[in-house]
DNA sequence: TCTGGGGTCCTAGGACCC
DNA sequence: TCTGGGGTCCTAGGACCC
């Protein structure tokens, strides 16, 4: 038997708007969108704020959509630094609290708090450490609370904005199985069709699914969907799984359609300085060029091309980028271009392997008492003692 | 006058080697 | 004189997520 574990799941709510709203006070209220290149047809909304949902503004909508359905809406461009910087005091904050924190993107992360577990309810720590971010950065979040990180992140969607939810295993039943199967993390778009074809349109219908009518249809993904759906996840809470990117590109999709080699190298050129400069930064060598071409009709193709001599700059992206166009290209009209770069190479690569061994993983006794006096200071001495086992066990 | 841009992971088939 | 099978690398496509 394995002992129980204290994963929390935070979600930042809105958080490009949360952290423009933040940094401008007299955006409060109003309903506001970061949308990229509001100028040019093709722009979408990437995010907005709660009064701008509440007249019907989405992700990914088209901005001229997005203001037909709420004209007083203000659309800000996207400032990636910005967002950057408020993204790194927040996992400052979050690793105060223990260093099994994994970070899942910009705004997203998972802390396995199990050494938590008897010193304090896990309502309270999630208060707290949902008080600091707001407090600190002016930033509202979501927290998941459950045993595993599946249940963690489902139960942090439960509850928005600044909502605190707790899932435990006994709550799968009445709280996770009633949902239909698309909020399923892990189950998109494509799959929930053929999910419905087979009557299972629930998330408790897969929970009790026939197993090999799942292995047959989704093989090995079906039955690892099927134990989450159960509440079975063991995933450990990884903290290096961020840490070092596998790919570096960018893509761009153009003014207009177009076949005109003019617009298409100079693209690729544009493309080719982009990737270099991000490489550079983080003194990196590429061993693998990927392009991707979209064209007017949607269709997308990718064609990449492994490297004998570690590549880097952007006359060496230039030219391989337009091998594989050259060889690629149906003529047709193009939509969208992208190079992309894997099999990277880092010259730090060799000491951020020998962190994996040196890396503290578990979090010393008097880091915990550390937080808990800082606690105790906040909420009195009383209803810190309270464990979750106890409760649990009532 | 629809539909961005940044990623990760998985699968399947072919080449090649033993 | 009809010929197996395993392992690895590479490429292309697709699903998914934020």
């Amino acid at each position: 038997m394995n002992r129980a574990r204290l994963i929390f799941h935070l979600d930042m709510n809105s958080f490009f708007a949360s952290v423009e709203i933040a940094h401008d006070p007299t955006l409060k209220g109003k309903p506001v969108a970061i949308a990229g290149n509001p100028e040019e047809r093709r722009g979408i909304i990437v995010t907005s704020s709660y009064e701008a949902r509440a007249k019907g503004v989405k992700t990914t909508m088209p901005i001229w959509q997005a203001k037909k359905l709420c004209p007083t809406l203000l659309i800000l461009r996207p400032n990636g630094d910005r967002y950057r910087a408020a993204s790194k005091a927040l996992f400052d904050i979050l690793f105060t609290y223990t260093p099994l924190v994994e970070q899942v993107s910009i705004d997203e992360g998972y802390l396995d708090l199990t050494s938590y577990l008897k010193e304090i309810h896990p309502m309270l720590l999630a208060v707290n450490i949902q008080k600091r971010i707001l407090e600190e950065l002016k930033l509202p979040c979501s927290i998941g609370i459950s045993p595993n990180k599946f249940l963690a992140k489902m139960a942090s969607d439960m509850k928005k904005p600044n909502g605190i939810t707790i899932l435990r295993k006994r709550d799968i039943e009445n709280k996770l199985w009633p949902l239909p199967i698309e909020e399923m993390h892990g189950i998109g778009k494509r799959t929930v069709e053929k999910w419905r074809k087979l009557g299972l349109s629930m998330i408790g219908d897969l929970a009790k699914a026939d197993k090999e009518l799942l292995m047959r249809k989704f093989g090995e993904r079906g039955l690892v969907l099927q134990e989450r759906a159960n509440g079975h996840d063991g995933r450990p809470v990884n903290p290096h799984a961020y840490s070092v990117y596998k790919s570096i590109g960018h893509s761009s999709t153009l003014r207009s359609d177009t076949k005109n080699r003019q617009m298409i190298r100079a693209t690729f050129d544009d493309l080719a300085k982009r990737v270099h400069l991000r490489l550079r930064k983080k003194e990196m060598f590429a061993k693998g060029v990927q392009i991707t071409i979209r064209y007017h009709d949607w269709k997308m193709i990718t064609r990449s091309r492994k490297l004998v001599n570690p590549i880097q700059s952007p006359d060496d992206l230039m030219r391989e980028a337009n091998i594989l166009f050259e060889k690629a290209w149906n003529g047709e009209a193009v939509r969208l271009l992208g190079i992309s770069t894997y099999d990277l190479l880092e010259k730090k690569y060799a000491y951020k392997q020998l962190d994996l061994f040196t890396y503290q993983e578990d979090i010393k006794q008097e880091e915990i008492d550390k937080t808990m006096n800082e606690l105790r200071e906040r909420f009195g001495e009383d209803i810190v003692r309270k464990g979750w086992k106890k409760q649990e066990e009532e």
